[in-house]
DNA sequence: ATTCTCATGTGTGTTTTACATATAGGTGGA
DNA sequence: TCCACCTATATGTAAAACACACATGAGAAT
């Protein structure tokens, strides 16, 4: 931390591109691209790196929280396909109630803050 | 980001620590070692590492969100006294804010989930 | 031809957080 | 007296998370 409060405050969550990534693949599968583009509206003002996404996508993979295949017969340039596991429905439920508590301690921090 | 979803989901606020720091500030002036303390109560189970605890309060103090003192006379080892500025107050109100947006994006994100 | 969008990736630096250790005054007990 | 322990402040460094830059290639439009 180099000099906080320097910048903006954000106050964001984080990794929260993952859990937004998994609500997202348990609606339906899709690819990286498509998520990218999908993402904002979930996180808000947040855009993901694009970078990092395809890294996570592959990380997610490799914990078998996500499958992926490579779509064929498609115009256009090659999609990789990502689906939503059981085990990775799983963590999306535990992200759901990690962020349930993450908002009582807002709301917790924000009651103080107003001084009551 | 190693290997995502592999150790416990937190759904942290990123630099939690520093709006928790600024609250107590508000409230009456205090020492690190009486901050660390009351900080678990604030930002729930996350414990604030001491070391940079004190690098925060530091940093803060550069910015001129606090300013410092020791305390002279009292029994045990030294203390520095930190007490916020008017400038602190209104990042205080700035993170308030921040957290706010937080909240509603966590809120939209939940909605989502539930399948609404 | 070259420019544009779609699509998937790697490389690397910066910021933030975590874990370990150092220093020192004072207190209570063996 | 020596030792363990608590208070209090601080530095060093590793790991995790995030940001910024660039590479590659298919296909479509100009």
């Amino acid at each position: 931390m180099v000099r906080p409060g320097h910048w903006g405050v954000r106050a964001r969550v984080e990794r929260f591109s993952e859990p937004a990534l998994l609500l997202l693949l348990s609606e339906r599968p899709a690819h990286g691209y498509e998520l990218l583009d999908a993402l904002p509206a979930l996180t808000g003002e947040a855009r993901v790196d694009m970078g990092n996404l395809y890294r996570v996508l592959r990380a997610l993979e490799e914990d078998g929280l996500v499958t992926s295949r490579w779509e064929a017969g498609e115009p256009g340039p090659a999609k990789r396909i990502y689906e939503l596991t059981t085990t990775g429905r799983r963590l999306l439920d535990e992200w759901a109630a990690a962020l349930r508590r993450s908002r009582e301690r807002i709301d917790m921090f924000l009651d103080r803050f107003e001084g009551r």
